[in-house]
RNA sequence: GCCCCCAUCGUCUAGCGGCCCAGGACGCGGCCCUUUCAAGGCCGAGAUCAGGGGUUCGAAUCCCCUUGGGGGCACCA
C-alpha cells in the first residue's frame, strides 16, 4: 500500500477545507431533464442553495442533458419552475428562456458544451489515461450475462485496454463505432474525506474501466460532471448518497487531469414508506404535484430542511432566513429519512394559519376557480370568485385548512345556491321532527325581524330562543347549522351566518323548513 | 455475487463519555376549552438507544464483530 499516495486526496482534506473556507463557495444543482423533479431531488437542490446562501457563495444550476434517449421535453421548465416556486434562486444557469444561460461559465446545458468534453477526453487518451474501446453493446451485454451466471462481479473485461496501434487503426478503417474508456489504475486506493461521512476508501482494482465518452459523441455523467465542476470552479459537490460509489471514479479523473478535486458531501437519501429510495411508484412525489395539492412553498421548504438536518433539539418551524442563518454541514444526518407526509400536512396547516387572511385568500383563488373535476368549487359557482366575499369567508376556514386544495370543500356551501343534504340531519340528538321544525320556524321569524345582520345582533336574537324553546344550545344551533350550511361540521354558527348574509340565511332557513315539512309522514 | 454507506420511540430527530433508567415534533389515546368541526392547552402510552463483545471509574455516545436496512456495480444520470 501507499504506492499511490496521489490517489489519497482525503488525507489533505482537513487542511484543504480550511484553506477553501476563505475561497468563494460555489455549489451546483445538476439535474438531468428526465421528468418533473421529485421531492428527494429538490431536497438536494435545497441543501446546496442553503449552503451557498449561508456562505455568501454562488448557487449554480446546470442541466445534465447528455442522454438524448431519456430527455423529456418540458422537463427543464418543470425543474426551473420547481426551484422558482420554492424560492431557490440561482446565480448562474438557465435563464428560463429556451436553451439560454446566464453566468460567466455559460452555457449551463451540457449538450452545448460538447467540445469541452471532447477536448478533455482527448487529453486523457493522449496522456494514456483513457483509450478507445470498440466492443459492441451486444458483446458487453453478453459479458454481463455471463458474469451474472458465474456469480462474478459485473464490469468491463478490458479487452480493448491494450490494443496495439495496428489493431486500433484496423478498427478505425473498418469504421467500427467506439467509446472512450478511462484506464483505471490497477493498484492503490482512492479516498475521499466526505464532509458528512468522514473518510471513505476504495480499492482501485475493484473499479472497471468505465466509459467517459459514448459512441454518439456525448460524454457520460462521470466525465461531464468532473469537467464542468472543474471549469465552473465548483468548491463543494453536495449530492445524494447514491453517488457515493462513483466518487472514486471522479477522484481518479481529477487525478488524471491533474486538477484539484472539490470537496464532497454526500447527503442522506429520502426514502418512501417502505424504506426504499423515493420514486414515482411511491405516489405523487413531484414537487409540482405538491403545489397542485395546495401545499405552501414555505411549508415544503421547512419540511424538506428537516429531512436530514436539524437546528437544535426542538426548533422545527423556522423561517427561511433562520435556516439560512444556521445551516451547516455538521448538522446533516447520515441515515436516510422516510418522507412523512402526515407531518408535512401538519406543517402546512401551521403555515396556513400564519398567513395574513388577505394573503390566504389570494392563494386560494386559483385553486377554487379550477373546474370541480380538478378540485375546484362546484361548476355552478360563477367564476371569477367574488373576492370581497371570499375575503370574509377566509378567516372562518383558515384554522381548518391543512392544504389549500381543501378550500373548495370547506367553503362550497358559502357559494352554492341550493344546499343538498339529508333533512334528517336537521333533527338533532334528543330532538324530534316537530320540535326541530318549530325551532327553525321560530329562528326564521327572529332572523326576519332583525334590523341589522351582524354577529352581535344574530346572537342576541337567537341565543335566547334556546331557553324559550326549552332545548339545549347544541340542539338548536346544530339544527341551524345544518339548515344554513348543509353540514354538521362547519365554522362557528353566528360568524358563518354573518358572512352568509341576510338573504342567503333566510332563504336557507326557509328551505330547511320546507324540507322538514315535506318529510312529514 | 462484489463494493460502499447507515442503524435512538411507528415516523422525523436531539444527544458528539458522566447533565439521559434518553429530550422535542408528527401521528395515536385521554382530559380541558366549546353550539359542531377545527385550532389551542394539559396529561399519557410509545425507544431494555438493533444484538454481542471490548475500552473506561463511567457508554446511546469510542473500537470490533454480528444482524438488519439502504445504495451502487450501463455507451442512465
Amino acid at each position: 500500500m501507499g504506492i499511490t499516495r496521489p490517489g489519497c486526496w482525503g488525507y489533505n482534506n482537513q487542511r484543504r477545507y480550511q484553506r477553501m473556507s476563505s475561497q468563494p463557495v460555489r455549489v451546483r444543482y445538476a439535474p438531468s431533464p428526465t421528468g418533473e423533479p421529485h421531492v428527494g431531488n429538490i431536497r438536494t437542490a435545497l441543501f446546496n442553495w442553503l449552503f451557498a446562501r449561508r456562505h455568501g457563495g454562488a448557487f449554480i444550476v446546470r442541466i445534465e442533458d447528455t442522454d438524448r434517449d431519456r430527455y423529456i421535453p418540458g422537463a427543464v421548465e418543470a425543474i426551473l419552475e420547481s426551484l422558482h416556486w420554492l424560492g431557490l434562486d440561482w446565480d448562474e444557469g438557465p435563464t428560463g428562456q429556451a436553451q439560454e444561460s446566464h453566468g460567466r461559465h455559460a452555457p449551463y446545458f451540457q449538450s452545448q458544451r460538447l467540445p469541452l468534453y471532447h477536448e478533455a477526453a482527448q487529453q486523457l487518451v493522449s496522456g494514456g489515461h483513457a483509450y478507445r474501446c470498440y466492443c459492441s453493446p451486444q458483446r458487453l451485454e453478453e459479458l454481463r450475462k455471463q458474469q451474472a451466471q458465474e456469480k462474478r462481479p459485473p464490469g468491463y473485461d478490458r479487452r480493448c485496454r491494450d490494443l496495439t496501434d495496428a489493431q486500433r487503426r484496423e478498427m478505425e478503417t473498418q469504421g467500427t463505432p467506439s467509446v472512450v474508456r478511462f484506464r483505471v489504475p490497477q493498484e492503490g486506493h482512492s479516498a475521499v474525506n466526505d464532509l458528512v461521512r468522514g473518510e471513505v476508501t476504495w480499492q482501485n482494482n475493484l473499479l472497471d474501466d468505465f466509459v467517459i465518452l459514448k459512441s454518439d459523441g456525448f460524454p457520460t455523467y462521470h466525465l461531464a460532471s468532473v469537467v464542468d465542476d472543474h471549469h465552473m470552479g465548483i468548491s463543494h459537490v453536495m449530492r445524494a448518497e447514491e453517488w457515493l460509489p462513483s466518487t472514486p471514479r471522479h477522484l481518479l479523473l481529477y487525478q488524471a487531469f491533474g486538477w484539484e478535486p472539490p470537496l464532497f458531501a454526500h447527503l442522506p437519501m429520502i426514502l418512501g414508506p417502505d424504506r426504499a429510495k423515493l420514486s414515482k411508484r411511491h405516489g405523487a412525489t413531484s414537487v409540482l404535484a405538491y403545489r397542485e395539492q395546495g401545499f405552501l412553498p414555505e411549508a415544503l421548504f421547512n419540511f424538506l430542511v428537516l429531512l436530514g438536518w436539524s437546528l437544535d433539539d426542538r426548533t422545527e418551524v423556522m423561517s427561511r432566513e433562520t435556516v439560512v442563518q444556521h445551516f451547516s454541514l455538521e448538522r446533516i444526518t447520515k441515515a436516510g429519512a422516510i418522507f412523512n407526509s402526515e407531518k408535512l400536512l401538519w406543517l402546512n396547516g401551521v403555515y396556513i394559519r400564519q398567513l395574513a387572511p388577505e394573503d390566504l385568500a389570494n392563494r386560494l383563488v386559483p385553486l377554487l376557480e379550477r373546474p370541480a373535476s380538478q378540485g375546484g368549487l362546484p361548476d355552478e359557482v360563477a367564476r371569477p370568485v367574488d373576492r370581497d366575499y371570499l375575503r370574509r369567508i377566509v378567516p372562518l376556514v383558515q384554522e381548518r385548512l391543512k392544504a389549500l386544495a381543501e378550500g373548495a370543500e370547506l367553503t362550497s356551501f358559502f357559494f352554492v345556491e341550493r344546499l343538498e343534504y339529508d333533512p334528517a340531519l336537521l333533527v338533532q340528538k334528543g330532538m324530534d321532527r316537530e320540535g326541530t321544525l318549530r325551532g327553525l320556524q321560530r329562528v326564521l321569524a327572529a332572523v326576519e325581524a332583525l334590523a341589522s345582520f351582524d354577529l352581535t345582533s344574530l346572537e342576541a336574537a337567537i341565543r335566547p330562543l334556546v331557553e324559550e324553546l326549552g332545548v339545549k344550545a347544541g340542539q338548536l344551533f346544530g339544527a341551524i347549522r345544518v339548515a344554513t350550511t348543509g353540514r354538521t361540521a362547519a365554522p362557528p354558527l353566528f360568524q358563518t351566518m354573518e358572512v352568509l348574509g341576510r338573504e342567503r340565511c333566510l332563504r336557507k332557513l326557509r328551505e330547511a323548513v320546507a324540507k322538514l315539512e315535506a318529510t312529514k309522514a
